[in-house]
DNA sequence: GTGGTCTAGACCACA
DNA sequence: GTGGTCTAGACCACA
């Protein structure tokens, strides 16, 4: 499967759709000028309705993310790689503050990232 | 302010409310049989509707965080904190992930970790 | 009736419902700061669909002309009223060429205008 | 090129072609018994794909337009001219009055005339 | 096949 | 009452 829905976070489909997209492309899973599924396709292929999907593509567009192509689909366009970094790192940063005011120890977030990362 | 609420955040407010509660529980800045503010004081505070306080004050106590007192108000009981961190330290690793995913590098991560714990 | 939409146009409805707003707005129909009708009475009185109506606003929020209060509606922000009236002059040049293209003399027009905007 | 097409109108591709060449015709670029581009030339040249043309031709057929002339192609018949001025006249008076409510002044349409028809 | 818009109706958070 | 999101399904233009 292309990729996974949570449909209990309290995050929209849509945005959760906007956001993988937006990953795929970081990660140059999706490259420019390729075309993405069509809505059809990936509403069904992650159980959600046609309208939701049409909804994340659009304003994907909107940022200049994606691009429609008359009749044949959405092609990617690119994405600001440096500010997908920029708010991550923002995202972590918060997450690491609550981490501390949990009084999680320091030494048990440096684990944790490496066994992400691999040491 | 005795917290802060994020209006624009996907996250329902009554969800906030609970969890910037919890935290204060875990953090011991609210501790056992000591009383939390009164719906209506906390609501004013805030600047959100009585129902909505209410609503997060009534899961808490649904959940046995806290307990209403016959006409006085609520006290804190307690929380389960191993979970609490157990949460957390989840939530952190979904993040490193997706850092690793951004090509962000491991070192990038600790530097925003010292620069939140202090060095 | 507050306004009213051509179901025959190819200008989409929330189209067209977006242009009667900032036009509403333009011509202080609707002042800063004003509810404007919410979405489920809109969408009543000029029978379309509440969604209709609500990607309307969405868009127009987006647009910084409007914006959501929590639990009780939209209010007026404002518009550029400027731009508004270069995008409308604009058009205005666009069907004098293809009138001019038709023959059609320029007194004629300068009759219809006459006309509209009284003598 | 023939004419253009506007991809991102809201007016379909193939109202837009029945449109232009009904200007054409209005305008004596084109007329009656002149031979209009095939189907397959006038796709080609404004790229869209043959059932769109095919589409505004067997239209403007309909209409009375132009006529297809057995293994040749499509000849022009004529149209009727008055209906377009009339038309174009009425859609020019709606726009004056937009304008009108925008605050717009009359000597500025004025000028706009003066500028297009030179003076 | 592709995208685009729309309806009718549902369920939720918030005031 | 207010907005926000989502589904199921329809109909259209375009390739």
């Amino acid at each position: 499967m292309w990729f996974h829905i949570d449909f209990h976070s309290y995050t929209p489909v849509y945005k959760q759709i906007k956001n993988k997209i937006k990953e795929k492309i970081a990660k140059k899973d999706l490259k420019e000028n390729e075309y993405i599924p069509s809505i059809r396709a990936l509403a069904k292929e992650i159980g959600v309705n046609l309208n939701t999907v049409a909804r994340a593509y659009r304003e994907l567009e909107q940022e200049g993310v994606i691009q429609s192509v008359r009749g044949s689909g959405y092609i990617v366009i690119g994405i600001d790689k440096e500010k997908m970094i920029a708010d991550k790192k923002e995202e972590f940063k918060k997450i690491v503050l609550s981490a501390k005011n949990l009084k999680i120890e320091k030494k048990e977030l440096f684990k944790i990232i490496d066994e992400v990362y691999g040491n």
